[in-house]
DNA sequence: CTACAATCTTTACAATGTTAAGATGACAGG
DNA sequence: CCTGTCATCTTAACATTGTAAAGATTGTAG
């Protein structure tokens, strides 16, 4: 991440650097108070700019939180692929996928409101084949796996991916909610199995 | 809700009314455009006020919303009292609930961020018999009811609970989310029964 | 009728997002 | 080496927002 020539993608001119900076800047903000405390002003000062440097990289405030979400996107990528690696096969592979999904954000509890509700990420269930949310995606491919050889008529396969999903991404929600308290483990409250 | 008495808790001074009024405006507000472009002072500019009379009604702009909150859980609270009204005893009768919780959220969309993030509320998932979120204890005990009645050890109803939560909650969240496109009805992408 | 207190307005200020204009400096071509 | 271009960054300015302070207004108790 360091020593990198000029692309026309990253542009360490001056500052050097400074659009991945104020990427990961304002990532270190979500992290601390999440969305509300959140300004454009205050990850510049982050990166000892002036509050007007960012719209050099950034069209407005939108597109650096977008930028973001993609970044926060790729780690959560990371995260999922990691925890089906080489459990090709494995029927468990769903459970183990949505446990990661869950144990993710329970890490990175500020992430979840603002990747679903302020990164501008678009999921489309009408037509899935189009460019979907890929977690959703490798969602999708890793439960068809599975449901593939259960049997289950073709026809039923959505309903079931789409009641896994609720479910891992309800008790997300409900878990990383900071009007929720809870202090116990989520596998205590919550049977991810016996679906199929 | 015109020609009342005043009482301690409504108070039509000079405006007459204005703090009912401040969160009937704001409630609008929300679901016009959610909780992005909502403001204390268009909520009092809808009211024909100067921005700070609010001041007069609620401590801060987090009380007022606050207000708003608690009016639109009870009608919250209303919608699923009726859904489950002359159900006792019917096995169904979480279905039932559920789909009262689903559909009151697909009716107004903007309701789900702004309750869940917004209004402050809590839920203790330690303590459920402390004051609970008031929808929360509703399904709470429903689900019982009819857990009772499945011979399931008794150990085992926590799980149960929150399973069938997470997974309304959770298709709650995914449909009323602003990016999430879908044109379908629900009931095709969820199986609310078979839990039990 | 008078004084009090609740209600509302005016004024002011700080934080924020955004735009416009100008300064800075890297770099390519002469 | 010099110069002009252009991406980058700064300064200045403005609109929107939440909030506090002070004063004006008015219903109501005594």
């Amino acid at each position: 991440m360091k020593g990198r020539m000029h692309t026309l993608k990253d542009k360490p001119y001056h500052h050097g650097n400074l659009r991945n900076q104020l990427i990961e800047a304002g990532i270190r903000l979500i992290n601390l108070d999440g969305m509300n405390s959140f300004s454009l002003r205050k990850v510049a000062a982050e990166c000892a700019v002036s509050h007007t440097a960012p719209y050099s990289h950034f069209k407005n405030i939108d597109e650096l939180v977008a930028a973001m979400g993609e970044h926060v996107t790729s780690q959560f990528m990371d995260t999922l692929h990691a925890s089906v690696q080489g459990q090709e096969g494995n029927p468990d592979t769903i459970i183990l996928l949505g446990q990661a999904y869950i144990d993710f954000f329970i890490e990175h509890p500020q992430y979840f409101q603002f990747l679903f509700y302020h990164s501008g990420i678009v999921i489309d269930l009408d037509n899935y084949d189009s460019d979907s949310y890929p977690p959703f995606a490798l969602f999708r491919t890793t439960v068809y796996e599975v449901f593939r050889s259960s049997g289950l008529p073709e026809s039923e396969f959505t309903k079931h991916l789409v009641t896994l999903w609720s479910m891992v991404h309800g008790i997300t929600a409900l878990l990383t909610n900071n009007g929720v308290r809870y202090s116990g483990n989520w596998r205590d409250l919550l049977e991810l199995k016996s679906i199929f």
